[in-house]
RNA sequence: GGCCUCAUCGUCUAACGGCUAGGACACCAGGUUUUCAUCCUGGCAAUCGGAGUUCGAUUCUCCGUGAGGUCACCA
């Protein structure tokens, strides 16, 4: 029996979108869920597009979300390097070995004849194809040149078994004499990617979609060096809110640090990407990273493409935010309160967060959500003027209910039973709906839209706090 | 355009060829002594179209339509 060994492959060109993202959940719950290895490559061969701390990006996005690497950068490995840019000369060993079997041939089009015969080509309506000019006019090695690969005559077609999408096959005479190796000598993709995962010993090369065209090309390559093809598994895209194209930054497609940095839970990030093309077959929704790892299977994930959907994420990080303890919940949302709160204790700031913590979806809504209990906001008499109770009070009646709220308060000790049972007596005695005392009352002591029950948040505020911003309303009638 | 692929509520998805096409998000209504939220109850809402195979098709076949990917000295 083989182990399971995947990888993650990214390239450092820029941020790692969620689309990215997910492709690297699914290889590293395969990876989990066959007790095997999950393998970081950086695919740092074209130096033109490198882009300053993506790897450092890279590193931080995975262990943001626990997705832990056995091998690879930082990590170490019997298979290593795991950046493609310190492996120049694994790639010339095989390139020589090809090359000896004219697999491989020189190639010296210039980048003005490739234009002209890709315009042909589409005049044409078909698809293009490099002619072999080369290969029966071979020039000086010593001139710039790049090296192609030979499409065999045989066989006619190659395909394999995709573990997602089935059986894909395609006729060699479609495709083309691609290039393996670049003028400036390192590899493209294509050749760097098959002679990596030969011996980093991958066995499952699990992708997105947009590289089911280039498989044959792979095939063909593990074929002319006479090696067994891993399994493969090509992974639907992500698409933007349209719903016809790929997430991307237009659709303000969020990287992973970005959810972070909003205040998600990794969680619910987890939860959330496995959910977009992967499913059980149960009805559960809510799955820990753990419970991903033992349900996960390749052949259940969907063949089509699925819609990026914020809603269902915040209704997901919403629904694990719930799930902490008060304590756990507490150390998470560090960084996150409000300026004004930088003088609270933390005792204070659990019970604020204890109040609002059903109605967070995301840490960085704390801010305005708890304000109020730190400072005092300024008075808005849009609050009662637009209040569909409220308005319909005259301002002395509503001072005057205020100034019997107060009398009640000032009374109490500020403990939660208390303050209830007195609110319910001043309910009874002044023959008012809950709806017009309590929210005169609640509008009176926070000054904001909306706030936890009435009862928690005076025993949270406390009795000078509300007594005062009482006052100040009182004055304000 | 060539090649490859995909197609169930607005969205994520479920349904050995066989129940009234199920669940979740969102939305709407009601309930839990105010608001917001949670929670509970209910509601709205889908098999792209056409043939064929079959007693029976969301499921299998073909055609059409729509959509995506790819056709770089980028990955």
């Amino acid at each position: 029996m083989s182990e399971v060994r995947t990888r993650f492959a990214p390239s450092p060109t820029g941020y790692l979108h969620v689309g990215g993202l997910r492709t690297a959940l699914f290889k590293y719950l395969f990876a989990k869920n066959q007790q095997g290895t999950f393998i970081l490559r950086i695919d740092d061969t074209d130096r033109e597009r490198f882009v300053e701390g993506s790897v450092e990006h890279i590193f931080e996005s995975l262990r943001w979300l626990g997705l832990e690497w056995n091998e690879g950068p930082e990590a170490g490995g019997d298979y290593g390097p795991y950046e493609q840019s310190q492996r120049f000369d694994i790639y010339h060993e095989y390139t020589d070995k090809l090359a000896a079997t004219h697999a491989l041939y020189p190639c010296w089009c210039s980048a003005e004849r490739l234009d002209q015969l890709r315009k042909e080509a589409q005049a044409e309506k078909r698809a293009f194809k490099y002619d072999r000019y080369c290969l029966k006019h071979p020039k000086d090695l010593a001139e710039p040149h790049v090296m192609r690969f030979f499409i065999p005559e045989s066989p006619l077609s190659i395909g394999w078994d995709d573990a997602v999408r089935g059986h894909v096959e395609v006729k060699t005479t479609d495709l083309d004499d691609f290039i393996a190796i670049k003028s400036d000598g390192w590899p493209t993709y294509h050749f760097s990617s098959v002679v990596d995962d030969q011996t980093m010993k991958i066995t499952h090369v699990i992708r997105g979609d947009e590289w089911v065209a280039s498989t044959p090309k792979h095939l063909l390559l593990y074929q002319a060096f006479n090696w067994e093809p891993p399994v493969y598994a090509h992974v639907p895209t992500i698409l933007g809110p349209d719903g016809k194209h790929k997430l991307s930054k237009r659709d303000d497609a969020k990287s992973a640090i970005d959810y972070k940095n909003l205040g998600y839970l990794p969680e619910a990030v987890i939860n959330y990407l496995a959910s977009l093309g992967f499913n059980d077959g149960t009805e559960q929704e809510i799955y820990s990273p753990e419970q991903l790892t033992k349900v996960f299977s390749l052949e259940r994930i969907s063949k089509s493409p699925a819609v990026f959907d914020e809603r269902r994420l915040d209704w997901m990080n919403g629904y694990w935010i719930r799930q902490f303890k008060l304590d756990e919940l507490f150390a998470k949302v560090q960084g996150f309160w409000p300026a004004e709160a930088v003088a609270a204790n933390d005792d204070f700031k659990k019970q604020v967060l204890g109040l609002v913590q059903e109605r967070l979806k995301y840490f960085a809504e704390l801010p305005d959500l708890t304000r109020f209990f730190f400072t005092d906001l300024p008075l808005d008499m849009k609050l009662v003027s637009e209040n569909k109770q409220l308005k319909k009070l005259k301002s002395e009646e509503l001072k005057d209910l205020l100034e019997r709220s107060k009398t009640t308060l000032e009374s109490s000790d500020f403990s939660v039973d208390d303050l209830s049972a007195r609110l319910n007596k001043l309910l009874e005695e002044t023959g008012q709906k809950p709806a017009v005392l309590f929210s005169l009352i609640r509008i009176a002591t926070t000054s904001a839209p909306a706030s936890p029950g009435l009862a928690d948040t005076l025993a949270v505020l406390g009795k000078q706090h509300s007594l005062t911003r009482i006052d100040s309303w009182l004055a304000a009638f």
